[in-house]
DNA sequence: ACAATACTTGCACGATGGTGCAAGCGATTC
DNA sequence: GAATCGCTTGCACCATCGTGCAAGTATTGT
C-alpha cells in the first residue's frame, strides 16, 4: 500500500506526517486570540483600519494601562500585529495581509481535507476501516521527510 | 459627522459598534485550539479526514486516554468537531463545512478591513488624526462590566 | 535641568486550565 | 449474569497566565 503518498489512515500515521496544516495550527497564534480581552483588542483595531496607539487601544476596554501594553505586544509577538514607534508614541496596527493570508491558508487546509475523502484509496469511516493498522509507532519508525517547510 | 454610519475612528468608538468581526473572534473558539495538544489532535483528524474513535486519537499523542477525551469534547463544543455514537465507540469528526466557513468569514471580516482604509472619510493614520476625538466614554456609556446587555 | 507624557517591566496574587490517577457508566461479549 | 471494552467524570496537583500596582525607561516640552 502507498500509505506515505495518499492520506494517512489513522491518527497515529497522521503524527508523523507533516504538512501545511501541522504549521497553520500554531499554539502561539491561536492563543494570542483566545484571551477575551486581547479579542476585544484586536476587534476593535480591526474596525479601526489604521494604526492605534497604546493609550487609544486603552480606552476600548476596562483593564489596566500596562494589562494593554502587555497584551498587544503579545498580538505583535503572533505576528497578528505590527508596531511602529515614533516619538514616544507606539503605534500598534492589523497586519492584515498577514492575518487574512493565514485564514484563508486554514480555509484552504480544511477544503482539501474534504476533498480527499473519496480520492485517498479506501472510503474511511465509521467502522470501515483502518481497525487493524493500529498501535503507537506502526508509523513513526522511519525518519520520513524532514519537511521543515520553509516559512 | 456620520461617525455612526463610516468605520470608527478610535477603539472606543469601535467596542460600542457590534459587527461581524466580534462574533468571529469568539474566545472559546480560538481557546479550543490554542493549547498545543489539542491542536496535534486537531491537525491529526483534519489529516486523516474520516471519523475517528478516541482510542484512535488517544495513539496519536502521548497523553493519558483521559485527557484525550477531554481535550475532544472541548473542541466539539467549540464547534470544530462532531462527534456520533455507535454501540460504545464514539467517532469524532472535524465539522470541515463549519470550520472552513469560519475561517473564510474571518479572513473576509479581514480584508474588508482594508479595503475600507481609503473609502471612510479621513485616510486616518498615525498622528493624521483621531487625536482630538479622545476620552473614556466618548461614544457610549460603559460597556464591560456593567453591560449586561448583550451576551 | 526639570517635569510631563507614553509606554514597558518587575513583582506578587488569584484564577484558569491541563494533567494523571482512579472510579464510574453504558454497551458488547462470553 | 459476569467480564470486558470504550469512554466519561471526579479529584487533586501543578504550571501557566491575566491582572493591578509600582517602579523604571525613553522621549518631548518648558
Amino acid at each position: 500500500m502507498q500509505l506515505q503518498a495518499g492520506r494517512p489512515q489513522t491518527p497515529a500515521q497522521a503524527v508523523c506526517r507533516p504538512g501545511a496544516v501541522d504549521r497553520l495550527l500554531d499554539p502561539v497564534f491561536f492563543r494570542a486570540m483566545a484571551e477575551p480581552t486581547r479579542a476585544r483588542v484586536l476587534a476593535c483595531l480591526i474596525k479601526c483600519a489604521r494604526p492605534c496607539s497604546v493609550t487609544e487601544v486603552a480606552e476600548c476596554c476596562s483593564v489596566d494601562f500596562s494589562v494593554v501594553t502587555r497584551h498587544l505586544a503579545t498580538l505583535a509577538r503572533a505576528g497578528v500585529l505590527r508596531s511602529s514607534k515614533q516619538g514616544r508614541v507606539v503605534w500598534y496596527e492589523v497586519d492584515a495581509a498577514a492575518l487574512e493570508r493565514r485564514f484563508v491558508a486554514l480555509a484552504q487546509v480544511v477544503r482539501e481535507s474534504v476533498e480527499s475523502r473519496g480520492s485517498a484509496g479506501a472510503a474511511c469511516g465509521p467502522g470501515a476501516c483502518c481497525s487493524g493498522a493500529r498501535g503507537p509507532g506502526a508509523c513513526c519508525a522511519e525518519e520520513g521527510e524532514s519537511g521543515a517547510s520553509g516559512s
